[in-house]
DNA sequence: TAACATAACTGATATGTATCATATTCTTTT
DNA sequence: AAAAGAATATGATACATATCAGTTATGTTA
């Protein structure tokens, strides 16, 4: 872990190139002793950072990284919720509960800070910009479930494949020209279950995708090579 | 609307029989100044409290009655986010967006208090206690929208049916012995989009449970006979 | 009370989805 | 480089669900 020791030095706050850190709202002495007392830890590709049942014991801050929250339905079947990246919080769920009633792993390596709950409820208090922000946040969260609630239930198989690449597009997605390249770690397993999905109806409608030119392969990294195809058929979903 | 007159001495917020309501966390000047300017209102059943699209102009709370919060679907199929009754925060998804992404209409013969969003803001930035008590209220709706997500997208006809059910009985479930009386003014549409399906799947599955004696009927209202067998049938999604 | 409109219900059928078995490709390990 | 294991892909089949058409019941209005 030399290497962690290494970057550590950029994890103080007020240095931090994080700007979409929620801290970056707190008071110069409030984000100094966040800056103190949080523990920023390296997890690798496929480490658990908290899991379904554990304990919660305060928040957690993305500096950089991926995670996927899930929650694990009956027969160990996973429905991955979100996605979390660069700057995003973690953990926030939990607020108010005991427990975690879904868990999170790093898909890629990344760097989170941890920020322990009274210290966290200390600084919400005082901060009324981070609090207005972090609100708002759980506001668009409960819309974005909902929605995906409704979509989950009413989409078609290939509907669903279609919303996966796109939420995948979003948060792996590099654009090349009209095109946009999904550089992904994640397994066809975990496409399906973005979607609740089956891999193998994940796989059988990607490739009508692939036929149809909509969809191909480059290095092995899906490419979306028409996105707007895939718009013009969710387009009913997303109306307003 | 003289009946509006009458009960509305009934609204000073000092005074309001309703325990529930997040007002009352707040010091006795915020309290003065909710009360002095709200607005109560009744919404009669079936009457749109505010609808998808529509401006967010600030929060309403439920001082008593029942509120549906719902989304259209594509070709307008309706699905059913949650219910909302006495003491329950409403439009709260609309913090800190610009419109609604969802519609609440009344259920029942409803008074509801609106709140302007600046006065809103003022006193959540005053009151702690209220606040920290809005914060765990958007975390547990959040816990409770994915773990229904996982649900629509994992349960069969049947569950589904079983878990409107539950989620009836907890609000319009009347106790008698070991039965519940589900006395509500919901129509079988209605109770279908609670789980996102047709109306013809939610009352075939229903003549099953009354064939199996699970569910009955008595004046024209659903009774379940027999809530463990739902509580049995649902619980491989519960547990942990 | 009759007529109408809405809601509730039933059955048949077509479509879509889940599941299983198996084949192929890719990746990792020795 | 060979072998083993994992991930990906494909096809066949059984099952569940959606949809449609039509019937019965209920409630509302004139």
């Amino acid at each position: 872990m030399a290497n962690f020791l290494k970057m550590s030095a950029n994890y103080f706050c007020k240095t931090c190139p994080q700007k979409n850190c929620v801290i970056k709202l707190c008071s110069e002495d409030d984000m100094q002793e966040v800056s103190d007392k949080k523990e920023t830890s390296i997890y690798r590709k496929g480490q658990v950072i908290f899991s379904e049942g554990s304990t919660v014991f305060g928040i957690y801050i993305i500096h950089n990284g991926k995670v996927k929250v899930y929650n694990t339905g009956f027969n160990l079947k996973q429905q991955i919720l979100r996605f979390s990246v660069d700057g995003d919080l973690l953990g926030h769920r939990g607020f108010g509960a005991k427990k975690y009633s879904i868990g999170a792993i790093a898909i890629e390596d990344s760097v989170i800070c941890f920020i322990d709950n009274p210290l966290y409820y200390r600084i919400i208090k005082r901060n009324t910009e981070m609090l207005f922000h972090i609100m708002a946040f759980y506001a668009s969260e409960l819309r974005a479930a909902e929605a995906r609630m409704k979509n989950l239930s009413q989409m078609s198989v290939r509907e669903k494949v279609a919303e996966s690449l796109q939420i995948m597009s979003a948060i792996f997605g590099k654009k090349e020209k009209e095109r946009i390249v999904l550089d992904t770690p994640l397994t066809r397993q975990e496409m399906a279950e973005i979607g609740g999905m089956r891999p193998e109806q994940f796989i059988k409608e990607l490739n009508i995708f692939i036929a149809d030119k909509v969809v191909g392969f480059s290095d092995k990294n899906i490419i979306i090579n028409k996105p707007h195809v895939l718009t013009e058929l969710l387009s009913i979903y997303n109306q307003q």
